[in-house]
DNA sequence: CCGTATCCGAGAGGATACTG
DNA sequence: CAGTATCCTCTCGGATACGG
């Protein structure tokens, strides 16, 4: 198997790959999905949202959708501090598509749920 | 931060988690992709048509696909071998956004490639 | 309130060799 | 042709403690 030479960049990026980079990981549709919901959202907010995340998590993956123009961050110099974190245009556009999972995936654990139900009676 | 204790499955399952579990992964949507292309591949097309693939997660892949019942897969006893690999109705919902993944995807590539133009001129 | 800084374990995925 | 079987690396994410 060719394994990609990292000195070249003439290699095609495939983008189904690339996109899923951008919005793979643990927690990055989930996050963007509750900032369609609410629109803005502090980061105390967002950490009541996820219940299973740690902060070391959410500044991470929040600083990564950051750096990809997904979502937007502005901070309030005040005491104590405040920070909003937003949809970019980018970030929404990718909304409809986290939504045809989410329809999908309740789809398929109502069948899972029924399948379940009738195997245990 | 709670721990999910795994003896009582009364939590929540979230569905984008879910959807994402199912076909997150660094090969299956690429497989389901070239698999509504083509309908029905063998399991020496599918290889040709990912190259950084190694048989290991090729196989690997599948399997976990077809348990998943995403994939279908038809055995033919013959010499040499031959395997077929076919989406199931399951599967194909899943088409449409991965669909829309890609488009958007390929307008990003083509944001940063003129960005990148931009910058060195 | 909004994070940083470490340390660490599990498991996803890679390289390579072999088989019915 | 269509896979198995090992071994190994390396990244992702969890736990925990601390800082402005």
């Amino acid at each position: 198997m060719k394994k990609k030479d990292n000195n070249s960049d003439d290699f095609q990026v495939c983008p189904i790959d690339y996109g899923f980079k951008r919005i793979g990981g643990k927690y990055k549709a989930r996050i963007l999905w509750y900032l369609k919901k609410d629109t803005v959202l502090r980061y105390g907010e967002l950490s009541r949202a996820l219940p299973d995340i740690t902060t070391k998590m959410l500044t991470q993956t929040l600083k990564e959708l950051e750096n990809d123009k997904l979502v937007h961050r502005e901070m309030f110099y005040q005491v104590p501090p405040r920070v909003d974190y937003s949809l970019t245009c980018t970030g929404e556009e990718l909304i409809p598509f986290i939504d045809h999972v989410r329809e999908w995936s309740l789809r398929e654990m109502e069948k899972e749920k029924d399948l379940l139900a009738v195997g245990s009676r």
